[in-house]
DNA sequence: CGTGAGATTGAAGCATTTCAATCATGGTGG
DNA sequence: CCACCATGATTGAAATGCTTCAATCTCACG
């Protein structure tokens, strides 16, 4: 643990800042994962890795949004929205399995990836680098128990406002911008019922929308609501 | 509903028998462990650890089922039923966070605890153990995925069937012996309904009941019947 | 400015829950 | 060791929440 130098660099290849599982790493080990990442722009609507293929490296997102999802029968369930900062892939390679799930950008985005032995070269080499690993899959792991009892016990009116307000903050002053498809997979319940809650919501007077666009402008009466309606 | 800890030696087959997240271990590790931990007989129905508290330990189970669950308003959720060879809350150390779950023991349990110190320093000491518990994160990250899209797109019918299969695998050669109350909290559903369903197996034929005891005699079938009623 | 994808609304049907009442069981004290 | 009692299992019936299908509307984009 010699080098603990924060670092706060921009990658070489896109220019864009190093956040999330980057921060608070010593120098080595990010020079070492960006000397070996390459950095592309990924359009809107594409698919980087799909349920049941095997990794061969993972991808750090720089920027944009990205959904991670499964395949059901018939519709898709969506596990959650990913943004920048995030490392996806690292479980598949570490677990030593197939994807579990598929990903794809809902905007424009800034995707590095960086091959599988070069992680894991990083990650034997680097015990600093290795924690961070380990405390980021415990944190997910943490989270999706939360989701998973939320998913079970709540009612899907429940579920809506919940989800509504994880994705106001996830896009911060901007509206809410997502299909109501892919809405609906993410609360797990079809789209009309979820179109014809959000309806209700506007009714009251808790959310605006305009198009696909959505705002939530009173978070707190809206909990209450929830449990009403 | 107190506590009923019993014996306060340490466990004498602890040191010898090795399984689960302990295999494929360096010895100087198991020992390191193995040294500092202690290990109790835990009387059926004990709550070790409770939702929200703080974590000062790990615990690894040498013997019997524990349940692993999150109190929702009114029914619990039961995440997972853990057994012999697992190792629980470390994920709560690692994400230095409150505990997200409870446990209590379905049945007598040797449980062995691992100081959080211990664990620590374990972790930091040996790049092995730190490998082996970062897959076992990532294996069970990518289990609960699973479980969460089956847990939002099957029917409760083809849960219950799922669970029953699992359940029969985890049990072996022994008929299932869960309350029905806790089966219920493991499918995500009503207890009625539970029951209900498993009355048209039994009619069917496909699994035998005898008081609370359940046995699954075709495996085959019982899936395609999980499907039409 | 047309076209197709996505959003919305209505209505019918069904799966699941909830409440209520009864039955079985197993653990406990006499 | 047995009777008892409490806890858990089971069944019925009513209520409801959600989905599904079908039809219409609207918006974004070429």
């Amino acid at each position: 643990m010699a080098d603990k130098k924060i670092v706060q660099t921009a990658c070489p290849t896109c220019k864009t800042v190093y956040s999330g599982i980057y921060t608070e790493l010593p120098s080595q080990d990010v020079d070492m994962l960006s000397a070996h990442q390459s950095c592309e722009l990924y359009k809107k609507g594409s698919s980087f890795f799909h349920e049941g293929s095997r990794p061969n490296g993972i991808f750090f997102i720089h920027k944009g949004k990205v959904k991670i999802y499964k395949h059901g029968d018939g519709r898709e369930q969506i596990i959650k929205i990913a943004k920048e900062g995030e490392l996806l892939g690292y479980r598949a390679i570490l677990a030593d399995e197939q994807f579990p799930v598929s990903a794809k950008t809902l905007e424009d985005c800034h995707l590095c990836f960086i091959p599988k032995h070069i992680f894991l070269e990083a990650l034997l080499g680097s015990p600093a680098f290795s924690q961070k690993i380990l405390k980021e899959a415990c944190r997910e792991l943490d989270l999706m128990t939360g989701v998973l009892t939320h998913m079970a016990q709540k009612t899907v009116h429940e579920r809506i406002v919940h989800t509504l307000l994880e994705l106001s903050d996830m896009y911060g002053e901007n509206p809410i911008n997502l299909k109501r498809e892919d809405m609906a997979g993410l609360v797990g319940t079809a789209t009309e019922t979820l179109i014809r809650f959000l309806s209700q919501l506007k009714e009251a007077g808790w959310i605006e929308i305009q198009g696909r666009k959505i705002r939530v402008v009173n978070k707190v009466e809206i909990k209450k609501f929830a449990k009403i309606y």
